[in-house]
DNA sequence: AATCAGGAGGTGG
DNA sequence: CCACCTCCTGATT
């Protein structure tokens, strides 16, 4: 019968065993931060007129989310975050950024990987103290300071989402409800178009309302913040609901964030890819090529 | 070597 | 129960 099956880490820091699992490549460690000083210091710092009371609007205006004035901030793209709070202030960049143009229509046969230079890479910083963990340059093409704002990224993210989901529940409210409250932006049903349950909304009730999120809608949440996630996954043909996954290995890692799950690799993401064949919610393009799925319900 | 396809058992919400 | 997660075998690129 089942002969046990190892749940490999025993991580400490689930981190590390992710870029571990990622990287085979364990050089030393880079001491976090020689590259970031050249950095304005002003990234959690805020404009004067935030009415700041309580902790929970502290933390979101400080992941950059609050800006019902105006975003003062220089527009510095944010790397890669991945707890689910870049839900909420990603959806300014990549609203502001509507870089919809950049994901031209390819022909299947015409993959390219090299994407024209419009690639605004400043490094953004969260300026607090960087941790003193051990960070390796990943396969992604992450640098090392984009690798140790990652972890001070998701550090930070998951203080505030823990202090949100407590706030959420001791106010009886909804992190969706909070943010439309607080931004009276519209900008978290940007993307309520045709559908009725569109992606955006459901992500960003996913954040906080403990209903867990689906790992399609996860992908179409990477693919709608091309700027902050266009290296790893993109449109192929937005249209037709095409996209390829172009760093396979940066997408199963924020996926394992996401769901918190250190071992997640791309084999396992792309089992539960393709156990969306039989649902009828992805399968391959007609012109199968690798790492390239279709959503066969495209917006 | 990486990806793909899919079976099978396990698990957490 | 569902939506994965994990592990696996074998095929394909």
């Amino acid at each position: 019968m089942g002969m046990g099956k190892q749940p490999g880490p025993d991580s400490p820091s689930f981190f590390t065993s992710v870029n571990a699992a990622a990287s085979p490549s364990s050089s030393g460690m880079g001491s976090a931060s020689p590259g970031l000083s050249g950095v304005p210091p002003s990234r959690l710092l805020l404009p004067p007129d935030t009415v700041l009371r309580t902790g929970l609007e502290k933390v979101a205006v400080g992941a950059g989310a609050l800006g019902p004035e105006r975003w003062d901030w220089s527009p510095s793209p944010p790397a890669t975050p991945e707890q689910g709070l870049s839900t909420f202030y990603l959806s300014y960049f990549d609203m502001l950024y509507s870089e919809d143009s950049s994901w031209v229509a390819k022909g299947p046969g015409a993959s390219t990987r090299e994407e024209p230079p419009d690639e605004p890479e400043q490094c953004p910083v969260i300026d607090s103290q960087a941790p003193a963990g051990s960070l390796d340059l990943a396969p992604g093409g992450l640098t090392l300071e984009e690798h140790s704002l990652e972890q001070v990224q998701s550090m930070v993210v998951g203080e505030v989402l823990k202090d949100i989901e407590t706030a959420c529940k001791l106010l009886n409210i909804t992190a969706a409800a909070w943010m439309k409250e607080r931004t009276s932006l519209g900008a978290i049903h940007y993307c309520a178009s045709t559908r009725e349950e569109s992606w955006t909304d459901s992500e960003v009730d996913s954040s906080c309302s403990g209903q867990p999120i689906h790992l399609w809608q996860f992908l179409k949440e990477l693919l709608l913040k091309p700027h902050s996630y266009g290296r790893f996954i993109r449109w192929l043909n937005k249209e037709k609901g095409i996209f390829k996954i172009e760093d396979s290995a940066q997408v199963a890692r924020l996926w394992g964030i996401r769901k918190n799950r250190p071992a997640m690799n791309y084999d396992k993401l792309s089992r539960s890819i393709r156990q969306y064949y039989k649902k009828g919610i992805i399968r391959k393009p007609d012109i199968s090529q690798r790492l390239v799925y279709q959503f066969v319900h495209p917006i």
